[in-house]
DNA sequence: TGCAAAATAGCACGATCGTTCTATTTTGAT
DNA sequence: ATCAAAATAGAACGATCGTGCTATTTTGCA
């Protein structure tokens, strides 16, 4: 519930405001340059994104870019901001299109896979900022953490929701398999970008597989007795 | 073979090197720096570790410290290098005394499972690293890269040897299952870390016996009849 | 078109970084 | 004890960082 109003996409790109007046030119080069800082970041990770670089690809000055925050951290989180609503954007929102369940469940999977392919060359800030702020607390920290948390929350009632449907055991273990679920993806990008190893990404998917077949509906215990129909 | 003469510990420690000469007090000092550059990197990463706060906790000077190393890249690879005999000794070798098959495997998990009870407060060079240097080539990648994957390798050759001594199905994909005990080990350490999850050392543990029973000597056979009622 | 406000540029500061150079101290074999 | 060699200190350089301050340009409504 609480977590299904944050997946309201919020339009402030590139639309008249209010009243018909259309946005300031400064918030527009702000989010060009958010974008811009986005690119840079899933690259160099936040810690490695520098407002001189950032300036540079803008072709503006360093304190024509800094003027559009209050600091670097504010840059930082606007960053994780523009990031997840991204991450929403390509991941949650076209897996909600999706019936509940196993189908839900699986586009979820699926849809991060695609990104991966796409991450491979770029990276993921939710995986680099959990290492670059693992013992750095701060505002930077608790926006990454918040925004990873909701990800995770998605991907655990994914998977209570394929438990109601009967489409996995009842007595599968949720929070085991988001936990499993979480290793296959991490295990992924450390593969394919790290070690440039090929075939992590058939890997991967054997993974999800195995684990539904662990948590099937007949898996379980044999009196377990017939289901009924599938939505 | 080639990979257990890369476990013979050097014996580079404390001790007369040849001649009965004693080490140079040079060397000593050289090995107390990288200790402490150890220590430092797995709390700040391998790029956060800086050659003045690396003099200031050995109270040293800046230039007295970078004078044991050609460069900031060499003290990387000298940490990285230390690292790596510390996982070994507390992971490889207490592993190797243990009988072949699943006994070692699960050693090996085990004492890196323990491991990670510790790193809980100080991290993981590895994990760090490879976010760090995915898109860094160069000497450090290089020499994080050849950790990383001899320490693969070990794992992998103990899978196998599970295989051999019938301790896992004979049709067990020996690279998934390295693939997911990675994860896991992955996942555990984003959690506990990052997250600050309780609880994930148990999902974790639960995760390598799902694999391990997943992959039983008469899970074959067990699976195909078990699935053949599922929808 | 004029004019206040918003947006951007230019410049400078202090801090930290890796690195180099030169002086000084410490070491260890003779 | 002597003395060359090894080890360490000290100072400085150029670069980059985030940030603040002050012009200057650009914007958008009257």
């Amino acid at each position: 519930m609480s977590f299904a109003a944050t997946l309201i996409p919020s339009p402030e790109v590139s639309e008249p405001k209010n009243s018909g007046r259309a946005l300031f030119k400064g918030q527009q080069t702000k989010q060009a340059i958010v974008q811009a800082a986005v690119s840079l970041s899933t690259r160099l990770g936040l810690e490695g994104l520098s407002i001189g670089l950032l300036a540079e690809v803008m072709q503006m000055s360093k304190s024509g870019v800094f003027a559009h925050f209050g600091s670097r951290e504010d840059l930082q989180i606007s960053v994780i901001d523009e990031y997840f609503n991204c991450f929403k954007q390509e991941i949650f929102f076209p897996a909600l299109q999706e019936s509940r369940g196993l189908p839900r469940l699986r586009a979820l999977f699926d849809n991060w896979m695609k990104r991966v392919a796409v991450e491979i060359q770029s990276g993921c800030i939710f995986i680099s900022g959990a290492v670059e702020f693992d013992d750095r607390p701060g505002p930077v920290r608790d926006a990454l953490a918040q925004a990873v948390r909701q990800w995770q929350d998605a991907l655990f009632r994914a998977v209570v929701q394929a438990k109601e449907c009967g489409h996995l055991a009842a007595q599968a273990d949720a929070a085991q398999i988001a936990f499993e679920i979480h290793g296959l993806i991490l295990a992924l990008h450390y593969e394919t970008r790290f070690l440039q190893k090929p075939g992590s990404l058939a890997q991967a998917n054997q993974g999800f597989e195995n684990i539904l077949q662990r948590n099937g509906q007949a898996q379980g215990l044999a009196c377990v007795a017939a289901t009924t129909d599938l939505p």
